[in-house]
RNA sequence: GGUCGCGUAGCUCAGUUGGAUAGAGCAGCAGCCUUCUAAGCUGCCGGUCGCAGGUUCGAAUCCUGCCGCGAUCACCA
């Protein structure tokens, strides 16, 4: 890294000039801002205390060391205590020529040694996935694909949950009211009909409480007393006491649900090298409770139940085993996290996990390091915020969640509508159209929710979800097929990639673009230290915009002088590259022509 | 009420460990296709960075208070 290089230099010439120490890591160095000369600039303010100069001055003496000592550099120029530095065109050049070649350039290599795993999805089987476990999925899916690139091992595991009163309610009301019913003879796909058998469930209810309320009894108790809630409890008794008819319905209702998600999965293009199901694991805490209630770690109630004190950290009890010894969420983590570190002993634990976990992963933590366990601390929950609608949040009791299949076909269709407008299709048979049409569909939406800073809440608006302009992943899929079809053409008029270091003149927007792809390690870096796609969302949409002013302001295959135009040729084909690499970071796939 | 998070252009979002004149897209307006894909490019318009203090040579960024929004504080998961 050249920025390394002139920071180490610079902390020397503080050294070597003013006889004072400077750390290399406390030089401020950034890129240089588009309206003024220069590649990086280094801010000199905070050398003024040393050097007791005025700040053009000191910039001046540290400007000349520079380049002195660092034959890369051509020439500087200070700005308001700001020193401006530039770098040879050939320093560009050859970084050009020497990496346009690599598929790989940008990534580290795999590090053997212990994985990071990540969880990500978890869904519960009671109902198809919505646009909540989109963002989930894709967040995972994602920072995935960003550590591998940072050279680490990574496994996908997921983690269903697929027991409980939730299920029980399904079940019954398959029973009820749709006996018979399977995805087969009914063509619907399985994690919607056991959704629709949940909903029923939902609503049988409420008119049971109805009826108890208005015979006087008050909400909170007739919830609890209605005879659906009576039998759901009794079905949740038998599924542990493993009742044969109970768990045979159970495992056929699951399996129905496991192949829909599979396809909403798939055509996310999204999986696992894992699963674990709740059914398998939801025991294996309660161990774990019991030694460290032996080792005084923990404490029991009257009652029997058991439970954390966390008054040491400010926060209050957590319970982990009830009075009658089953199991609560918190003891079925602290299971799983130890089934996990058993088993890989990785360098870290993620859970992709929505915010209003943030407390129970904080409790988690404390409470596993309570319990002695030192890699405690290698649990991240990669938050991330809640998405939101324009009329606001998804509320299933309002039908106003949104279904991931109807979202990803609403895409398709609008995709398709708007390609046939534009005359792109023309020349496409229809399977090639279709390919196309499902690439920019999930192109515009996994770009336009990985975009966004995980951790923060996001609108989600289904018309600009669609939009194919400006930043968005259509925009920059769009200048890749651009790119590639001008190689093509370059291809078929025998035109060649330059060869060796070209030595000509660089116009500022070829520069632009080069400094950009520069760059990209560096942000395969800050996004896998920050477990953020939308770093890498922003760098592509960045290079996609650039390359697009300089395609648009400076002639390729028309230039007569063919050293430059070799140049160009280069220069474009890396630039596709990484469009494409760091596409394939978020999940996206790119076409190469539309 | 306690804890945590958020508040940047009409809307959606960027903004590096505090640094130059706070940036994009959308929307609106005006232009650019006889020349490499116009799903593109150029220009204009648009800001009291929630409010008030403080720290600093310098604050959207750090601290304090206030206002507004959200999450959470379950023997639910």
């Amino acid at each position: 890294m050249i920025e390394t290089t002139i920071r180490n230099h610079a902390a020397q010439a503080i050294n070597v000039l003013y006889s004072a120490n400077v750390a290399p890591e406390h030089v401020i160095i950034q890129k240089t801002r588009k309206d003024f000369e220069g590649d990086f600039t280094i801010n000199i303010f905070p050398f003024l205390k040393v050097s007791r100069e005025k700040p053009d001055v000191t910039a001046e003496k540290i400007g000349n060391y520079l380049l002195e000592q660092i034959p890369e550099l051509e020439d500087f120029n200070i700005i308001k205590g700001f020193l401006n530095i530039v770098v040879g065109n050939l320093f560009w050049t050859g970084f050009l020529s020497e990496n346009y070649g690599n598929r790989q350039y940008g990534k580290q290599e795999k590090t053997a040694g212990r994985p990071v795993v990540i969880e990500y999805s978890s869904p519960n089987t009671n109902k198809p996935l919505h646009l909540g476990h989109v963002r989930n999925n894709l967040i995972g899916w994602s920072v995935a694909k960003i550590l591998e690139a940072n050279g680490n091992d990574v496994v996908k595991v997921n983690l269903v949950n697929d027991r409980g009163i939730h299920i029980c309610k399904s079940m019954l009301a398959w029973e009820k009211w749709f006996m018979d019913a399977s995805p087969d003879n009914t063509n619907i796909k399985g994690d919607k009909l056991v959704g629709e058998c949940y909903v029923r469930f939902d609503q049988e209810l409420k008119k049971e409480v109805a009826v108890l309320v208005a015979d006087g009894m008050n909400k909170d108790d007739a919830e609890k007393n209605t005879p659906l809630m009576a039998a759901a409890q009794e079905m949740l008794q038998k599924w542990e006491n493993n009742d044969p008819s109970v768990r045979e319905l159970w495992k056929t209702m699951n399996a129905w649900v496991y192949q829909g998600f599979d396809v909403t999965y798939d055509r996310l293009g999204i999986y696992f090298d894992k699963i674990y199901y709740e059914s398998d694991t939801f025991l294996i805490g309660k161990e774990i409770v019991r030694e460290g209630l032996k080792m005084g770690i923990l404490f029991k109630k009257e009652d029997g139940s058991i439970w954390a004190g966390l008054s040491g950290e400010g926060l209050d009890e957590k319970l982990l085993l009830r009075a009658d010894g089953t199991s609560v969420y918190m003891t079925q983590d602290i299971g799983t996290a130890q089934l996990r570190y058993d088993e890989y002993h990785p360098v870290k634990l993620l859970y992709v996990v929505g915010n209003e976990q943030n407390y129970h992963f904080d409790v988690l933590k404390i409470i596993l390091s309570m319990l002695g366990r030192k890699w405690a601390k290698d649990i991240v929950h990669v938050s991330y915020g809640m998405v939101e609608l324009p009329h606001g949040k998804m509320k299933s009791r309002e039908g106003t969640v949104v279904d991931a299949d109807e979202l990803m076909d609403n895409m398709y269709q609008t995709a398709e509508s708007m390609a046939v407008e534009l005359g792109k299709a023309d020349e496409l048979n229809k399977d090639e159209a279709s390919q196309l049409f499902e690439m920019i569909s999930l192109g515009a939406l996994k770009y336009f929710i990985l975009r966004v800073d995980p951790k923060k809440n996001m609108l989600f608006n289904p018309e600009e979800s669609i939009d194919f302009n400006g930043n968005t992943g259509p925009f920059i899929q769009y200048t890749h097929a651009r790119i590639h079809s001008l190689l093509k053409k370059a291809k078929s008029r025998g035109l060649k990639l330059y060869d060796g270091v070209f030595n000509g003149d660089v116009h500022p927007k070829e520069k632009e673009v080069i400094k950009l792809l520069y760059s990209y390690p560096e942000v395969i870096k800050d996004a896998a230290a920050q477990y953020s796609p939308s770093i890498v969302a922003a760098f592509v949409y960045d290079l996609a915009k650039e390359y697009n002013q300089f395609y648009q302001e400076i002639s390729i295959l028309r230039e007569e002088d063919t050293d430059k135009a070799a140049f160009r040729l280069s220069l474009s084909h890396f630039t596709a590259s990484v469009i494409s690499s760091a596409m394939e970071l978020l999940g996206i796939h790119v076409p190469e022509k539309m």
